[in-house]
DNA sequence: CAGAAGTCACATATCAGACAAGTTAACCAA
DNA sequence: TTGGTTAACTTGTCTGATATGTGACTTCTG
């Protein structure tokens, strides 16, 4: 007979537990200010403190925003919040992230070929567009959009979460490859054209061709990080 | 010239950054304990409730682990964390994950059998012993260690936590899965020889191989967990 | 009347003191 | 050795006071 660990459960436990019911409920939803501490404190019949310690302990989850002055307020999801202790870009860290993010995207693309909407291929249509247009600036932004717009089209929500949270944390590395991309026009070339091929075998939903097609794209970007990374590594120590 | 935004940075906000700071540098390592609250405030110069409010966010964040008459302790990675506001197990998600956990452990098992090291090899063949041995009680922990010695073989550490971040949120599922196989004789055995396929294909470094056994073993499992659900699928609904 | 400035209510942030409750280790006695 | 008590140390909780940020309202002023 085994006995379970007895954990006498603490109040401020039970009061995080409450609020998340409420905003797992729907009472609160995203954007929607919650009670004061006052008036939780007084609703709960506990101690300031116990609820101070719920709502920062979710602050910490990410599900809420303390704001001074203000209140406290239901955030959305913040997919940033996966992996943000893990920011810490040595070059194993990018070359593990880069890994997943070759695995979860081709696998992404093999399902969005299959179960893309009309409005998947309008959204990628038109990431594809602005960044052929505002080629210098803002290209990352928009080849961003484009394969979230991919991950989206999956139908997997997890998987467009993850691909998200794994984007927002290689941020400075793509941003470095971007502004390498806008110094050398050959790039921009070669990649609009994985990008379009990509999108041909979305349209025609050729799940096989999409994955040769993406597979052949993340190689090709990660053999000219590594090009572009190799001449300035003495920058990537230093982040 | 431009101003910068004064942002008045919240004391709990700089003991915070000051905690994690010392984890990232080394100075605390996982399972370690860090300095009582009383101490931290005092060296820190700040109140008590400052300190507090840090440490509780990083609970939130899944770094620490605060125990009460213990102590504050590190916490490693904590990949239940990930996911954690995800425990709602509806149909749609726990499909959702199945799939994410498909792709991600028929890619890891290519990799495993790739980069695996003699150690890796005797950690899966230990997980499978243990669990033919084992057959009725806890089969369901064992076969947890063999997926992730897998995972651990694959050389990327995010991988393995991404895993196991996906098998600690479908915990209930799994548990719900070893008491359907315990019942059923035959499904231990198919499983049995599924588990050292995959084991025999790492062993003599067929990548190939490995991920059709992966699939195979999986495939089998997701009909399994559908036939097996859809018998008490009520049950499933009201959790 | 319109806009700037001041005022006030209310929110969180922080501090500090007191006590409750859990853990550990050391000590002591049967 | 075993079991119980105690002491020291930890976090948990409550509370009251004060500081500070925010927004709405009022008042002053041209």
């Amino acid at each position: 007979m085994e006995f379970k660990r007895i954990s006498s459960q603490k109040i401020s436990d039970k009061v995080e537990e409450q609020i998340v019911r409420l905003i797992k409920e729907g009472s609160y939803k995203q954007g929607d200010k919650l009670p004061s501490v006052r008036e939780l404190c007084e609703s709960l019949e506990v101690g300031r403190s116990a609820v101070r310690d719920a709502l920062t302990t979710l602050k910490g989850r990410g599900l809420v925003e303390i704001r001074q002055g203000e209140g406290t307020f239901v955030t959305g999801f913040n997919p940033k919040r996966y992996f943000k202790h893990m920011l810490m870009p040595n070059q194993k860290e990018i070359e593990s992230l880069f890994q997943v993010r070759e695995i979860l995207e081709t696998s992404v693309v093999k399902l969005a070929a299959v179960n893309r909407s009309e409005e998947d291929l309008v959204a990628m249509r038109k990431a594809l567009d602005h960044m052929s247009l505002c080629k210098y600036d803002d290209s990352g932004q928009h080849d961003c959009q484009f394969h979230m717009a991919i991950a989206n089209a999956s139908g997997n929500p997890i998987l467009h979460q993850l691909l998200e949270s794994i984007s927002s944390s290689m941020e400075k590395s793509m941003a470095d490859f971007h502004r390498l991309i806008a110094s050398k026009p050959e790039l921009i070339y070669d990649i609009h054209h994985q990008h379009e091929l990509i999108m041909e075998m979305i349209v025609c939903e050729d799940a096989a061709g999409a994955y040769e097609a993406m597979m052949l794209h993340l190689s090709y970007v990660k053999k000219q990080m590594r090009k572009g990374f190799s001449i300035r590594s003495e920058y990537i120590q230093t982040h």
